[in-house]
DNA sequence: GTGAAAGCGCTAACAT
DNA sequence: ATGTTAGCGCTTTCAC
């Protein structure tokens, strides 16, 4: 049960010298002999001593961990950011502690209350779907952790955010989609009052109102972000008086989700009816046909995010920053009209 | 920078009572007053009290933090591996710790050995691809920190191991397009001297000649795990002499990929070639015909694994034990031949 | 350049 | 039932 670990006081009994030296001697900043501080990183390394985060965790007050909380990871965004994240964490010796929160306001709640704050030195977050209110999240910046959100901000919250470009990468959809002859565009899109499919929508609105389309109501669903959502919206479309002629989807899961029904109501998809998703999931490359997406650039959010992080641990007065990464038009068959 | 937490100490001075009786009382493991009790689990609450997680690992020479190491976390088996890990890690508040390998060797070395041994209690791994030795696995058990190896086992190491039943599923993944009358199967498979990937092998050996039929080597070939390689694949088995009716994939990704080959081609799946997968990852259903394959249960496995490190952290004795969890097949188009 | 000693927050004997 | 105290492994004054 209980370990017992090569330790400091192991190498200096050793080498016949004091703790005090062996530790300044292990980090190299302090002024040490050259020679005694050789001969300790060689006996270190004869014994296979590693360090005990816990000790020096308590004495300088962190841990090298950093937090990550999130709703999932079983999709194509998230695993990539966390990719970008780890990435990035590793090279500075940070490492990752994961909380996800499957979408559950509850969950994630407790998992920030119940946030031992000597595990983590700052925390990532890309919050749940949910009317309520931040005041967790305001507690763990009170008690002094930073906090980096990427892609689902709370907005109300001051701290660092990373997303990408929402607003312009659906503006160019749907311009994209009137450049293809799409007037009657529908949007599907995510439960209200969260601030990236707000952005969307606004900039969905904005090009359609640029381009003299009116928007109807009806055209427009929110429900939630899975296939399904996307299955059922796009059923419900088909229900309207007047039918769209292309669809604008938050994401290419529901994007995805509506071009399944559109197949099995033998809706020629492209010509009938264009459809454009939001991510460039690889899944965009394997339907038939291939979806016609706006890409974020997942990875890169990822490594942001931790670098932003580490400038609010690491540095005396970092302020809080705004970043929004470029997103990419990627036009494939779902909306090509010829 | 430094921030200063609430201690038990600032509990114990509002209280007038020892520190010892504070910690007794927030454990509620000892014979303490129960009014006391509710002091200071008030007084805690109160002043927002958080324990500190390096000072109780430092004492107990633990850390409630378990680790993961494996190849990547964007394919849907590893993602949901994890989210069945974090879902019993969290219910016994164990916190997860994540290491991403990128399927390197050298990664994974530097990774395990970097490892500071205070920081985790147990290690959950699926090793990487890989020829050479298994020696920094060895270590960290040797260390004391226990390991429970899931789907990519290095079975040379003494530890616990989660599988799910990679020989019958692909046994059964052949005798299905027996069953349907395809009798010239290939298998494309990922790199050679992998356990799992070898019992599948072994799988489809044993049903082949179980139904008398040859198993011709130009029909066997060995790649990576991704969707290229099954494009890859799928091409060269278009050039042998005699070509294939049906094609066993390691994985869905690789079935997936041949799909695209093949359709490229023209050749109609289902009817004049067979296509089977592994994993049943939800492309499955997105991509036309519809793909057959064998379902592993990941959820299922990432909880498994969790129970059984959490065991061997937590018992005295508990042995290194083998899990083989069992795989279903789900009949999709890409094997329908009517 | 090196050593002695205090202390980070907590637990666990050992007393009482 | 509660208090006193040593100590987990490490860093960091403060001496020398």
């Amino acid at each position: 049960m209980k370990r017992h670990f090569v330790t400091i006081k192991d190498i200096a009994r050793e080498l016949k010298i004091s703790v005090a030296t062996v530790s300044r001697a292990l980090r190299d900043t302090y002024d040490v002999n050259q020679e005694t501080r050789q001969l300790v990183l060689k006996k270190a390394e004869e014994l296979n001593y590693k360090p005990n985060f816990n000790a020096t965790g308590l004495v300088k007050n962190s841990s090298h961990n950093i937090g990550i909380v999130l709703p999932s990871i079983t999709n194509y965004y998230f695993s990539t950011v966390v990719t970008g994240i780890q990435e990035v964490a590793y090279a500075k010796g940070y490492n990752i502690v994961l909380y996800i929160t499957n979408d559950s306001e509850e969950r994630e709640k407790d998992i920030l209350n119940e946030l031992s704050l000597g595990n983590i030195d700052g925390l990532l977050a890309s919050v749940c779907s949910r009317s309520g209110q931040n005041d967790h999240f305001q507690q763990v910046l009170t008690d002094g952790i930073p906090i980096v959100f990427f892609d689902r901000v709370a907005s109300d919250i001051r701290a660092s955010k990373i997303l990408q470009d929402d607003y312009h990468g659906a503006y160019q959809a749907v311009e994209h989609l009137i450049g293809q002859g799409y007037t009657r565009i529908a949007h599907i899109t995510g439960p209200a009052g969260m601030l990236f499919t707000e952005t969307r929508m606004e900039g969905f609105i904005a090009a359609m109102k640029e381009h003299r389309l009116s928007v109807k109501d009806e055209w427009i669903i929110h429900s939630g972000f899975s296939m399904d959502f996307g299955k059922r919206d796009a059923l419900q479309l088909l229900q309207c008086k007047t039918t769209p002629d292309a669809i604008f989807a938050v994401n290419d899961r529901k994007a995805i989700g509506a071009m399944l029904t559109l197949k099995e109501h033998h809706i020629e998809i492209g010509k009938q009816m264009g459809i454009i998703g939001f991510t460039n999931d690889p899944m965009c490359e394997i339907i038939s046909p291939t979806l016609t997406t706006i890409e974020e650039p997942a990875l890169e959010v990822g490594r942001k995010s931790c670098e932003f992080l580490l400038n609010h641990i690491n540095k005396k007065n970092f302020p809080p920053q705004e970043l929004t990464l470029p997103t990419k038009l990627v036009v494939r068959e779902s909306t090509t009209r010829k």
